[in-house]
DNA sequence: TGCTTATGCATCAGAATTCGATGTATACTC
DNA sequence: GAGTATACATCGAATTCTGATGCATAAGCA
């Protein structure tokens, strides 16, 4: 009964877009910017975001380059050539999952004026 | 890099609101009804729907009617009003989680004439 | 008659993803 | 020196789904 289901599957869509647009960011930064943007609806827990950033970076979608800022570590992560065509197919694929949703979620539209 | 992957977390969402707006359907039928609907990009397995149909049950949400027609068994859903007030409100679900994403997805809208 | 397909239910092992808790460490503020 | 923010990470358990398998009836076709 939990809304916030609906974002099971959601997050390697959001963290390559999300690079591929930003140029570069670390995770924590992603956890923050996504937070902030949604106001609060939704939030990348840490459980779920490096292992998958892991997981992006393995499979070649993902480059690192660690840092370190004001004596804390900062690992950065970019897209790489794939990762950008990944991130730009998985933008397509969301809106037509959404296409496919609505056409289920709305099999009578209210406008009978189309007959 | 399954695309389906989106439709996670989307079922009982799915479920929940034909059965609200059709009265009554079988399992079966539910599962050939959102094929043919979106076109084969949505298909609903039986491992994922009998078990889910049988906890709708179980939480109140749905009810069960045994039928026999032409000599097969046909198990009739339809919601309690406990499930048609879940399927309103998981369709707005849907509606915020669209929103949320496309404002995470789309952080600068192609718009520079709102300046 | 026998084979295949369609209809209709169901379970189950394994995979994938995520949650929530926990752990480590540095810097800043009070 | 205590708490909060920053920043990384792992891990067990829960949830959900896939794909395979199984049972049974009816219809179509060779």
């Amino acid at each position: 009964m939990d809304t916030t289901q609906l974002f099971r599957g959601t997050l390697q869509t959001v963290v390559l877009r999300l690079l591929a647009e930003r140029g570069r960011m670390y995770g924590y930064e992603l956890t923050q910017h996504v937070r902030d943007r949604t106001d609060g609806a939704l939030t990348i827990s840490e459980g779920a975001l490096y292992p998958l950033l892991h997981k992006l970076v393995a499979a070649g979608l993902l480059d690192v380059e660690t840092a370190r800022v004001n004596g804390r570590q900062r690992k950065y992560y970019h897209v790489t050539a794939e990762g950008r065509a990944a991130a730009a197919e998985q933008v397509r694929a969301f809106e037509a999952f959404v296409e496919t949703m609505r056409a289920v979620l709305a099999p009578l539209p209210p406008n009978p004026s189309a007959a």
